[in-house]
DNA sequence: GCCTTATTATGAATTACTCACATTAGATGT
DNA sequence: ACATCTAATGTGAGTAATTCATAATAAGGC
């Protein structure tokens, strides 16, 4: 036995600052995705059957869930895609969606700055209180690029603002 | 008969001119869409049928997924909700979604420029060709803060930065 | 160890959508 | 106006992703 402080002993401090219990399933849920970011619940349910076999995939479901509610991970649901999840939760960063194979990169910020917490309403908008600003790139990963036959630029209604 | 032009003779040459053919249920689809910006499938079926009563469900999806990639309409996934479908296409504004009661408005811009579509990566992640950006606000909108009983402010990790 | 209740399992149900195939109806040419 | 071609819609079934009600189980405080 160390004293050191394990991966799971911090998963579990984690749970207790957030009022919920230590459960093998939940460890187990959080180790698969911060092994694997980006994992939909069927990846988590793969995942987590492997240190814990009969893992019901309802139980994911609900500990996914609860989970995000509670701020330990972050779900995001890409364009075509059942939602995903993430254990990097105390950054605002978002996500570029490659349209060829659907793999999903980090983003860590647009700009310097807050633009996307002040937004230019359009008229007839009510004005709201913005908390989040979550940002889905779309485009072509590298090798995506190399492999598609014809050149896809960009759209030009998309170059000329933003 | 007068020879103005009217709102469905708009849309039956916006169908022609992508190069589709003219029928009661797209322009019922089109004219339902443009009515109530941010319809999911089901209220374009509720709102189509007041005109062409026997449309299907399934006419309405294929409908509205044929005008989407024709360039017509376009779909947004709003968080915990439904697709939803608008006929503004032609400027690339974002959306706000009130989490109190789920409404949705529109953004024009957060910034004069482009810095969606030059993101700063995270560290790891390879380089993505970017073509589109969508922003997606959330947070109460003046109905919602009013009735809510606490206040609720920004995220501080969200004001920081962005 | 016992007790409380949060958490998980069980099984069914639902929502949002898609698919294969048969039928109908725009658009084009005569 | 009519025939023809095929895009477009209707019909009916099927699926993926997720949620719900309720019963069984197991953390954590005493």
């Amino acid at each position: 036995m160390t004293l050191q402080t394990t991966p799971t002993e911090t998963w579990a401090a984690s749970l207790r600052s957030v009022g919920r219990r230590v459960t093998k399933q939940r460890l187990a849920v959080l180790a698969a995705v911060e092994r694997s970011p980006h994992s939909t619940a069927d990846d988590v349910v793969s995942a987590a059957r492997a240190e814990l076999a009969d893992i019901t995939v309802q139980s994911v479901y609900v500990v996914l869930s609860d989970l995000t509610v509670s701020g330990l991970l972050r779900r995001i649901e890409p364009p075509n895609s059942p939602a995903r999840y993430e254990t990097r939760v105390n950054d605002n960063h978002h996500h570029a969606v490659c349209t060829g194979c659907g793999r999903i990169e980090d983003v860590d910020c647009a700009v310097g700055h807050a633009p996307c917490l002040t937004p230019s309403w359009s008229p007839g908008s009510s004005r709201m209180t913005i908390q989040i600003a979550d940002v889905v790139y779309q485009g072509l990963c590298t090798d995506c690029r190399e492999a598609s036959p014809e050149d896809v630029p960009a759209f030009p209604e998309h170059t000329e603002k933003h």
